[in-house]
DNA sequence: CGTACCTTTGACGGCTGTCAAAGGAAGTGG
DNA sequence: CCACTTCCTTTGACAGCCGTCAAAGGTACG
């Protein structure tokens, strides 16, 4: 699991999302299915839920991007998700009554989206389903978790370089992904509202990593030309994306068969 | 629910953290309080676990305060999470490795512990359970992402401002509590490390409130004077606290009759 | 009654925000 | 294929919130 796949049906990315965790059984694949029976194409910049609306369906995001944010009452935007394909968009809101931020995707891309209420259905289906929800929570949470910590205590510098690992990262369990020139669909407006950062001070930190020889941002390009130096700067430690999941399953009665 | 509990047997806190999402049935509660099976008194100071160590245990706060903490590099500690009764100390890491965090008691208290797997087992035995468990991580999480949101975005008097009012209402679902006067054993060191400020502007904060005839805080205690100002300071909106549930467990077959 | 922790105050510096403006790149419609 | 609009990048001057360093006084606890 945890590598390359491709986009035909035999393949969802669901699977590999929630497959990380351990292995599944076929009863498990197919409810996880279940959740993918809709794909539709959706345009840049469409929305996918609006904020405060009612809390009706989850996504999963096949290919493309997205991001969820809020509006802040200083003005500036704050994104709190940057979601790539396999991420499942909506797991933080769910059990709430209504949606606390806007989704709306950064390029173009498919989606499939389900009725939360197929959650449901696999949580009574399968314990051990259940337990990979959690797991995938907890990961979704943990990075943004990460990222705030850092915000409080980082320069704006160290700040861009560990999001910028941080998402090559979670890319190259994807795909495979060269980190010296990847494709990274963020304008420096929008990473300063991933970062807190206004978007003239992130393009001064741009543009001082780039005369020091350590990144270059092109387009939606990244281009690394010092990792050592980046790493360094970042205190990038990966611990916080781990896929491994503790011991729990263990404790779990093995994949439920056929009901 | 959700009001004044006593501390005896008959009333746990841990059936009205999980109960105010919704009615919980004899079956459920029976669950639940095998949560509850070994009390222990804590020290001040003691610590439940240690960072890095391998998860084995959670733990329910019956009395008495906790945090989670942990370095930075820069040498400040990041407190995650402050725990007052009721909060289950631990969901958030349970499907990972190993702790990130350490956690401390702050005064004086009871706590129960148990394993890890009786989650797995409660998963088992009730998806409505496991859905509330949902509901309480997200909750938890929803807490430290509003604070870090507002951390980026807010100067320290608003931050400061804000967590005295989210704390008092957290509290106030507990027992009832005056806003005119509380308990809040935080010192302003550790007010720093939640908020990601130096106890030096905490404290200027803190003497210009108090000159400003808003707040003051003395020892352990905090005495408003102004509370229609510290809301406009705060700009608090308690949605994120919602015990709300949506209509999520009407999907879930009723309560699970005993097996 | 000493030690450790917490609060308070002052001087100083720097990272980052604010405001403003100009140039480049990309998408749209005629 | 060319105007037009919109968004994105880049640069400069200036200000302020908050951190750093240091030290003194208070308070709690053994």
């Amino acid at each position: 699991m945890n590598h390359k796949l491709n986009e035909n049906n035999s393949t969802s990315y669901i699977l590999s999302n929630i497959g990380r965790f351990f292995e599944l059984g076929d009863h498990e694949k197919k409810l996880l299915r279940t959740l993918e029976r809709r794909y539709s194409s959706v345009a840049n910049k469409s929305i996918l839920w609006y904020a405060e609306t009612r809390i009706d369906q989850l996504y999963v995001i096949e290919s493309g991007w997205a991001c969820t944010y809020r509006d802040n009452i200083d003005g500036m935007r704050q994104i709190q998700d940057i979601l790539i394909p396999g991420d499942i968009v909506g797991l933080r809101d769910f059990t709430f009554k209504k949606h606390s931020t806007e989704a709306i995707m950064i390029t173009p891309g498919t989606v499939s989206n389900f009725p939360f209420q197929a959650i449901a259905d696999i949580v009574q289906a399968s314990p051990r389903l259940s337990i990979a929800f959690f797991a995938s929570i907890a990961r979704q949470e943990a990075l943004l978790t990460e990222r705030m910590m850092l915000n409080l205590h980082r320069t704006a510098r160290s700040r861009i370089s560990h999001f910028i690992l941080e998402t090559y990262t979670r890319l190259s369990r994807l795909n495979s992904v060269d980190l010296g020139y990847f494709y990274l669909p963020l304008s420096q407006q929008m990473l300063g509202e991933i970062l807190g950062l206004t978007n003239v001070h992130v393009n001064r930190v741009f543009m001082a990593l780039e005369s020091e020889g350590v990144l270059r941002k092109h387009r939606n390009f990244i281009e690394i030309f010092n990792e050592k130096q980046l790493y360094e700067m970042a205190n990038f430690n990966s611990d916080y994306l781990s896929d491994e999941l503790d011991g729990l399953t263990e404790y779990l009665e093995p994949q439920t068969s056929e009901s």
